[in-house]
DNA sequence: GACAAATATATAACTTGTTATATATTCACC
DNA sequence: GGTGAATATATAACAAGTTATATATTTGTC
C-alpha cells in the first residue's frame, strides 16, 4: 500500500525502473525494500492511474528504458497520504516470536548466543547509521543545528533508525548480562526453581 | 514464514483455530498479528506435514470443531527454528517513509502534527505494555529478580517493547521539541544557535 | 572485433497476508 | 420457545512481496 507513494516520493526527480531499485538500496533500505519485480508493475499501475508519466527515453542506456516522472495528479495523492494518519502497519518480528518460544530449548546457553547473534545485527546497522550521521556533519558545518527543510526531515527520520537501534543493542546488552549471571551461576537458585541441566 | 513456527510453538497446549486467533490478539498481538483466513489454511497444510495432528472435537462448542496439538516431528522442526539464526525480516516502517518525505509539504506545522500523532500512537502501546509489567510483578512476589525460564523468556520479550517504545516516544518528544522551536520563531538563521527547548 | 561484465527491462510462478462474506451451532437471557 | 450474541469454520477475491529466470543492450578491455 506504500510503495506507490514511496515511489511517487522518489519520482519527484524523474527515474526509471531500475534508477528507483538503485534509490532503494542506497537511501530507503534503512527501512524499506522493494524488488525490481515488485517497483516495474507497479509503476505501470502508477501510470494507469495518472499519477505518473513515463515516456522512452532513446538513450545509450537500455533498450527500452523508460523514464517515469510525477504528474500533478500524483503529486496530489502524495501530499494527501503525507498530510493523513501515520500508517503503522502490524509490525512483525520474529526475532521476537523466537525468544517468546525458547523456554521450549531448556538451555540459557542458546538463548545467551541467539542474543549475542542479535546484538551484532543490531550494532552493525546502528554503525551505518552512525557513519551517515558522520557523513552528513563533515558535508555541512552548521549540521544538526540548522537545517533546510528537506535535511530536517531526513534528519529526523535518521534519529529514528540511531534511538531505536541504540534501544535494541541496550536491549541485548541487559539480557546478556542476565543471561551470563545467571549460567555463571552467580544467581541464587529460589523457591520455584527447576533443576539445572 | 514464521507464522508456521508461532503456531507451532503455541500448540505446545492443543487448540484449535478459533483458539489460535484469540491467543494471538491477547498474547502475540504485541509483535505478529494473524487473521482467522490464514490460520485455517496454515493448520491445514501444517497437518500435511506432520507437525500437529488434528482430531474431530465432538464437544458441546461449535460444529465440526478441530483441536490440532503438536507431534514429535513438530516439535522437532520448531526446536530447529529456535536454534537457527535469528530472522530479521527487512522492517517496513511507513510512517516512517511519511516523514522522510514531508518536506513536500513545505509546512514545518504539518510534521508537528504528525509527531504529535505519532507520539500518542507509541505511549498508549507503551503504556498496555507497562501495566502488563505490572500484572506480573503483583501476580508474582520475586518478579522479575528470580524467574523460571519460560517466565523469564517472556520477560526478555517484554523488555524489547518497553526499550524499543521508550525510544519511539524519545524520538517523537524530541522531534515536537525541536519543531516547536522553529515555530516558534526562535529562527536558526545563525549557526549553532539552537536555544533550551 | 570478440568477449565478459554491467546495465536495463520484463515476466512467471509462488508465497504471504487482507478483506469480505457465508454458514452453522451454541449459549445466555427473556 | 424465540432472539441475539458469541462461537466456530470456511472460502473467494484480492493485494503485496519474493525467487527465479529470460533477454537485450551497452561498455570496457584485450
Amino acid at each position: 500500500m506504500s510503495l506507490d507513494h514511496i515511489l511517487l516520493g522518489l519520482l519527484r526527480e524523474p527515474g526509471s525502473g531500475y534508477d528507483l531499485k538503485k534509490v532503494f538500496d542506497e537511501r530507503i533500505g534503512y527501512f524499506w525494500a522493494a524488488e525490481l519485480s515488485q517497483i516495474y508493475p507497479t509503476l505501470e499501475r502508477m501510470e494507469r492511474r495518472r499519477w505518473i508519466r513515463g515516456r522512452r527515453a532513446a538513450s545509450k542506456r537500455g533498450s527500452g528504458r523508460r523514464v517515469y516522472a510525477i504528474t500533478s495528479s500524483g503529486r496530489r495523492a502524495l501530499r494527501e497520504w503525507l498530510r493523513g494518519e501515520p500508517q503503522f502497519g502490524d509490525e512483525r518480528f520474529s526475532y521476537l516470536a523466537q525468544v517468546y518460544f525458547m523456554d521450549e530449548l531448556g538451555d540459557l546457553g542458546s538463548t545467551l548466543l541467539f542474543f549475542r547473534r542479535m546484538r551484532e545485527h543490531f550494532a552493525s546497522k546502528l554503525d551505518a547509521l552512525r557513519a551517515l550521521d558522520r557523513q552528513w556533519a563533515e558535508a555541512d558545518p552548521h549540521y544538526p543545528d540548522v537545517l533546510l527543510p528537506e535535511e530536517l526531515h531526513l534528519q529526523l527520520a535518521l534519529r529514528k533508525g540511531l534511538l531505536s537501534l541504540e534501544a535494541h543493542v541496550a536491549w541485548c546488552d541487559e539480557a546478556i548480562r542476565r543471561l551470563s549471571a545467571r549460567l555463571r551461576g552467580a544467581k541464587p537458585s529460589r523457591p520455584r526453581a527447576r533443576r539445572t541441566q
